[in-house]
RNA sequence: GCCCCGGUAGUGUAGUCCGGUCCAGCAUGAGGGACUCUCGAUCCCUCGACCCGGGUUCAAAUCCCGGCCGGGGCACCA
């Protein structure tokens, strides 16, 4: 073999790994590959998300290692609030994704071991029970590099003081814990960055068990390190409380986890706010959280959106801290890939304008469509032509008709070619029968759909609308998850079928 | 004001660490064509980029300096 075709052997060993993303740092600094997912659970994952959640699962997959799914559920703020469907609906888009999460863990569950290591830092010196109004510690002391009284107090009057923060004597926002990060640091973010702080809100899953409640950077801090993280890839929004979390870890000696920051995510044709999703779904303006306007995972779940296709264009972005602006425009490329194969086509006409036929031999009694241009063997669908009183009304699309002239040859497709007449009553004279005729003179293909065996149904279209749309009779046989491509409209997927059909739209 | 990060075609990305094989690869997009009874798919062609200026070097997208531009942080949010 080497002998008769070397380079057959050659190519053979340039193939092998077409792995578009770099290897994860420092590998061989870690027994396994731990990774973690950590949401907030305020709404359902949505786009934006996918790209911290399939960038973790690709690299867990891809090193066997194993994937935390922590619920980052702190008390929040009055702007940032734990919304208790959430928990569920975030494991209903990574169960979408694909995504194996092989432990959950509640942030919530674990308020015993932050306190734990608040006391601990307290009594290392390393942090401190600060009762600083938080607007002139910022002004005094932040800004002027200058330390507060309250840092240099003694570990026993610190204690005193997270003991009534504990036990309520000390308000919301009366008092704080800051770790001692350094108030000389030349980057005003790292000054003495407060850790924990007194919330009186009602947590959903513990209630009011606790008014003292880390944050971020503090628990992580500390969890990164007690469930094992090997690697963090995260977005580039959280490098300030990487650094406060490599400080904790320094005070204790621990290994560091391996940092990666990934840039922002923008969508050039979809804003993203999971606050104002939330208030339209609370207000019934959007359908419900799978409303396309939320872009959540289950929004597109309901389009029909391969989650291969979404998991193929998040990877391809890569690992780049740059800030990006994407379009949707690969999902939906990576979308008909996987999907053009499988869908059947469909005739469906928005606002038809009906047009009498003329002159169409007795002996068309139906038109026969494949099913899939690129597979015959997947048979015919076929479209009745049903005389109303004699005669035969088929409708074609209000833009095509509009953008024609009167006299304009045109084809049904599947059917026959026609002369508009514009004159009203509106009027199609059949002209001839063969597509090679329409290929010669020249002269458009429409869809259209039959006056009388049409079936009604429902797009709900990306930018939240309802058209009310008719097809062709085969689309009776529909069935709810079917994939399908409207000729000439674009893809879509059927949702639900009660007295209508219902597709989403998913793209063209 | 102070800190940090980054700038490759319209968009995204590979290459940048370890300068040459990069007159820069890929995807998507746009334009054109073939084929197809869809505005889908498939096939072919074309368009189009290393932020700027210096420096180092035989050689720089890759290293150094300066500038410009962009993003982010400076919350008792995540």
């Amino acid at each position: 073999m080497r002998r008769i075709a070397p380079e057959l052997l050659d190519t053979e060993n340039e193939v092998p790994d077409e792995k578009g993303l770099p290897e994860l740092p420092n590998l061989d600094k870690w027994d396994h590959i731990v990774m973690r997912l950590a949401p907030f659970p305020s709404g359902p994952l949505h786009i934006g998300n996918a790209r911290m959640v399939i960038l973790n699962d690709y690299y867990v997959k891809r090193y066997n290692g194993e994937l935390i799914l922590v619920y980052d559920d702190t008390i929040g703020s009055d702007i940032k609030v734990v919304e208790p469907e959430a928990y569920d609906l975030i494991k209903e888009g990574l169960d979408y994704l694909g995504v194996n999460v092989h432990k959950t863990v509640y942030k919530s569950d674990r308020l015993e071991i932050f306190y734990k290591y608040a006391v601990d830092l307290i009594k290392r010196q390393k942090a401190y029970v600060c009762d600083c109004d938080a607007e002139i510690w910022r002004n005094e002391y932040k800004i002027q590099k200058k330390a507060c009284p309250c840092r240099s107090l003694s570990v026993e009057e610190n204690l005193a003081r997270w003991e009534k923060m504990l036990d309520g004597t000390y308000p919301e926002r009366g008092a704080a814990v800051r770790l001692k990060t350094g108030m000389d640091d030349p980057d005003p973010a790292m000054r003495d960055h407060v850790i924990l702080r007194i919330s009186e809100s009602e947590h959903p899953r513990v209630g009011s068990k606790y008014r003292v409640w880390p944050l971020l950077e503090f628990s992580w801090g500390i969890d990164d390190h007690e469930l094992g993280i090997s690697h963090i890839i995260r977005g580039k929004d959280l490098v300030k409380e990487g650094k406060i979390e490599q400080h904790i870890w320094d005070i204790y000696g621990w290994k560091h986890p391996e940092l990666i920051y990934y840039g922002r995510l923008r969508f050039q044709d979809a804003s993203l706010s999971k606050s104002k999703s939330r208030q339209e779904v609370k207000d019934g303006i959007y359908t419900g959280w799978d409303d396309p306007r939320t872009w959540s995972l289950q929004s597109l779940a309901k389009r029909g959106i391969h989650p291969d296709a979404l998991r193929k264009a998040m990877l391809d972005l890569g690992l780049s801290i740059v800030d990006i602006s994407i379009s949707m425009k690969p999902v939906y490329s990576e979308n008909r890939k996987i999907r053009d194969a499988e869908s059947p086509r469909l005739f469906l006409v928005f606002s038809p304008v009906w047009l009498n036929i003329n002159g169409l031999p007795d002996d068309i009694t139906k038109a026969k469509a494949p099913v899939h241009p690129d597979f015959p063997d997947r048979g015919v669908r076929e479209i009745p032509l049903e005389r109303e009183n004699g005669s035969l009304t088929l409708g074609i699309p209000k833009k095509d008709f509009e953008s024609m002239g009167d006299g304009t040859l045109f084809r049904m497709k599947d059917l026959a070619n026609f002369i508009l007449h514009k004159n009203e009553p509106y009027s199609a004279e059949f002209h001839s029968k063969d597509v090679d005729v329409i290929r010669e003179k020249g002269g458009r293909i429409l869809h259209w759909v039959p006056h009388k065996t049409n079936v009604e149904i429902e797009v709900s279209m990306v930018d939240g609308s309802l058209l009310t749309g008719l097809a062709e009779p085969s689309a009776r046989s529909l069935k709810v998850d079917d994939f399908v491509q409207f000729e000439r409209v674009g893809f879509g997927r059927v949702y639900s079928i009660d007295e209508k059909i219902k597709v989403a739209f998913a793209h063209k």
